[in-house]
DNA sequence: GGAGACTACTTGTCTAGACAAGATTCGGCA
DNA sequence: TGCCGAATCTTGTCTAGACAAGTAGTCTCC
């Protein structure tokens, strides 16, 4: 497709102009009708434009009433999560981890609750430190719920990261993720090789698979070695 | 539409399938021919529920070769900024912003190179904090590009955001940032109202509209008062 | 004046067919 | 053997028309 494809010319058009602040915020915008009779295509292909608009957030609709300018004043960004592996790799750093617990536990109140499991139900519990050449930058302690990955305690984990294993056995479904700043527990900081009071980026993620939990992971990084990043295109 | 949509039904079969593992990451699908046989629909009905799976990110698609099922190990979630002012009266919190500092000032190196403007040029400079009912919960440092936005330090900023009023005056057009965990600055402490060395969640975020950077600004937030959370369903 | 029918407009969706373009396979020819 | 082209598969896209369904305004009838 060397020339522009018609419904890309169309998205591209209402772009600019949203751009330009020709319909702003909330403005009513052209209707399918008129746009078919600006550009001389047909209503399908106006209609895939305006669709994909919506998707990204753009342009909201209104059966029966029109298609307006979406309010700008939330932006939603695409972060995207990798694999811990991957990204060091990527970053040209080789990747090791180090094993420092991989058991079977009873499930304490608090991870029985979150894995919706019964109390003192066994669990899978393992904790990680991952390295990028020899710098420690991720303690992964982690819950399992045994009926998702039976098999969790035999994965060789200097080999294969729980994320990448349990992506494998367990489509991943729906996760919630949080993330904040704050202080390393006292084994965590001796585990990073870090001071007690050092600044942490800490991610506490829930993964649901079929609406059965499957794993509940607090991740630490260490503030000066680690950073999200990404970014975005309206 | 009582009856769900043909590409609905189409796209939440191979979504279950997807999730049941029927064709694991990388294995090839089945082709929109076979689909259109199996489900009595149109080819334009089956390339649009596959054409969402694709933005949804679980399948991949090549033109002459077939659609794959998407290797999973990376997910991508959809991390929605919104205006701090919003957010906090959606928590049922009275927002009030204190503004510390509005003036044009010369920029720096190193401000000078990231909003793109010479070294010396004038730039404006804002330092406001934001508060949750009597709380401070992010002390904003921005620097904006007077070409952009001229009009930027007439804004009464104890009503009107920087946030919002940029995204009003400039249509935002890509940003980039990043997230981590740090330690304020003295001064930043003290309008926060919190230690020198207590874990902060900072977010760096550079604006550019038009290919012309617009803003850049250093949000620091107390580790135990804010908190990003999000979800996703891949 | 009020209620309901009618009309005109919007978006939401589906269809059947068409052509373009990328990839693979395989046959035929030098 | 090696290479080229045809056949055949795939996805990418567009078209013209159709019907459904939501909304708003108007018109008529009671």
């Amino acid at each position: 497709m060397v020339a522009i494809a018609p419904f890309a010319r169309v998205k591209h058009f209402l772009k600019r102009e949203l751009g330009r602040g020709r319909w702003p915020p909330g403005r009513l915008m052209p209707s399918e009708a008129q746009l078919v009779a600006r550009f001389g295509v047909s209503r399908m292909t106006v209609n895939r434009a305006l669709r994909e608009l919506q998707i990204e957030g753009l342009v909201e609709r209104r059966q029966g009433i029109g298609t307006f300018a979406a309010p700008l004043h939330r932006v939603s960004s695409t972060l995207t999560i990798r694999d811990l592996h991957d990204e060091i790799t990527a970053r040209g750093h080789a990747h090791h981890a180090v094993v420092h617990l991989a058991r079977r536990e009873s499930a304490s109140a608090a991870v029985a609750e979150r894995l919706g499991v019964a109390r003192e139900a066994a669990v899978f519990h393992t904790l990680i430190v991952h390295f990028a050449d020899a710098v420690p930058v991720q303690c992964e302690d982690r819950f399992v719920n045994p009926a998702c990955a039976p098999g969790y305690l035999d994965v060789d984990f200097t080999r294969i990261t729980p994320t990448h294993y349990l992506l494998d056995v367990a489509p991943l479904w729906e996760a919630q993720y949080s993330i904040e700043a704050g202080v390393p527990t006292a084994r965590e900081a001796r585990l990073l090789g870090i001071g007690r009071r050092d600044p942490c980026l800490i991610v506490v993620r829930r993964t649901v698979s079929r609406s059965v939990p499957i794993t509940v992971a607090r991740l630490v990084h260490p503030g000066t070695r680690y950073l999200l990043h990404g970014e975005f295109k309206p």
